[in-house]
DNA sequence: GCTAAAAGCTAGTGGAATTAGCCAACCGAG
DNA sequence: CTCGGTTGGCTAATTCCACTAGCTTTTAGC
C-alpha cells in the first residue's frame, strides 16, 4: 500500500485539470480518484467534500486569471492594455473552461474566504487599466461593470459554442474591443440623462 | 388513486417554475414530483429523463425570451428599441433565472431540435433592432455578438450577485446601453484596422 | 527502533435517477 | 351502459455517487 503523495494542492490541481477536460458540471470524486491512482474515499483526507474541492478550484482559477490579466496589462496603457488584458482573459477561459466555470459557480462563504482577495485582484487589474481612460468615478464603475459583462459574456457564449461560424470570432472580439476603446475615449459629459 | 392530469407541457411548466425558485443546478425529479403531488417514477410517463426535462425547459425559456424581446422592440427603433429589448431581456432573466440557465446549459441535439428556431427567433429580434443603426453587414454581425455578450454577461453576473452594491446596478445598465447606442451611431469606417 | 499522526483501504449508508412491472382510471365503440 | 385497450399512476428494485466509519500501513520525529 504505497502512498500517493497527495495533498490539498495536488488534488485541487488535478481536479482543475479534470474539469477543464470533462466540464465542471461533470466533476465527480470517483473520476478524480481514478486519475490520481487512488480510491475515492482517500480524497477526503485532503479535501472536505466535493463542494470544498470545487471551491478550491475556484480560488485557483481566479488567482491564475488575476495573474494572467496583470501580466498582460503590465507596462501597457490605453487600448494596448485593454486589448492585452481582454485577450489574456479570453485565452485563459478558452484553455481552462472548467476552472473558470468553477470560479463562477463558487459562492463566497465568509469574509475570510480566499476567493474574495482573488476576485479582488481581477477587479483591481481592470480598474487600473480603466484609469488610463481618465473617466470620472461613477463612469469608471459603470465602465468596469460593462467590461466585465462583455468579457464574461463573450467567453461564456464562445465556450458553449453559441456563435455561428460564418464570420470569424477573433474578428468580432477585436472589433468589440475597438468599439469599447473608442467609446471610452469619447467620454460624453452625461450619458445617463441622454435620451 | 385519482389522476393528476399531467402532461409533458404541465410537467415542463412546473419544472420551469421550480428551477426559477431553487436554481437550475438543484433540479431533481423527486422535488418536482413532490410539487406536482405525485411520486417520482410517474414523471417518466411524461418526460423521458431529467435531461429531456431540462431540454424542454430550455426550449420554453428561449421561446418566452424571444416573445418578450419581440414584444418590447415592436414598433420602436434606434435607442428606444435597444433599451426596451435589453430591459425586457434583463427582466426576463431576473424573474426566471433557472429557465434562463437551462437555456444556456442546453445542447442542440440535431437539426430538428425545437431549440434551434427558438434561439433563432431571439437572434432575429436583435438583428431587426440593429438594422435601425444601418451598419454594414460585417459590422452588424460583430455588433450582434457584442450585444449578446453584454446582455448575457450582465445578466449572468447580476444573477450570481457578482456586482457590488456601492453604485446602483440599474444605473450601470442604463449607462451601458447609452454607451452602446452612442457607439453604434458613430459607425467608424474601419474599426478593425484602427490601432 | 518506537510511537503517533497521516494517508490509504474496505465496507457500508443514504439519496437520486432510472427501469420493470402491476393495477386503476379513463375513453371510445358497441 | 359496459367492455377493452390505452394511459397514468404506483411499489419495488437497481445502479451510481457522495460521503462516513473504522482498520491498517506508512512515515516522520525522537
Amino acid at each position: 500500500m504505497p502512498r500517493a503523495g497527495l495533498g490539498p494542492a495536488s488534488v485541487t490541481g488535478a481536479g482543475a485539470a479534470l474539469v477543464d477536460e470533462i466540464g465542471f458540471e461533470n466533476l465527480s470524486m470517483g473520476l478524480l480518484a481514478e486519475r490520481l491512482g487512488v480510491k475515492t474515499p482517500s480524497l477526503y483526507k485532503h479535501v472536505a467534500s466535493q463542494a470544498d474541492l470545487a471551491h478550491r478550484i475556484a480560488v485557483l482559477a481566479m488567482t491564475e486569471l488575476a495573474d494572467a490579466i496583470r501580466d498582460a496589462t503590465q507596462g501597457r496603457s490605453g487600448k494596448e492594455a485593454l486589448v492585452a488584458g481582454a485577450h489574456a482573459m479570453r485565452t485563459y477561459v478558452a484553455e481552462h473552461p472548467g476552472r473558470y466555470a468553477a470560479g463562477n459557480a463558487a459562492i463566497i462563504t465568509g469574509p475570510d474566504d480566499p476567493l474574495v482577495p482573488a476576485i479582488g485582484r481581477v477587479l483591481a487589474s481592470w480598474t487600473a487599466m480603466l484609469h488610463g481612460y481618465r473617466l470620472d468615478r461613477d463612469q469608471e464603475i459603470h465602465a468596469l461593470r460593462m467590461l466585465r459583462s462583455i468579457l464574461h459574456g463573450f467567453s461564456a457564449l464562445e465556450t458553449i459554442g453559441s456563435f455561428q461560424i460564418n464570420t470569424d470570432i477573433d474578428d468580432s472580439f477585436t472589433w468589440m474591443l475597438g468599439f469599447i476603446d473608442q467609446g471610452l475615449k469619447a467620454k460624453w459629459p452625461d450619458l445617463i440623462s441622454a435620451h
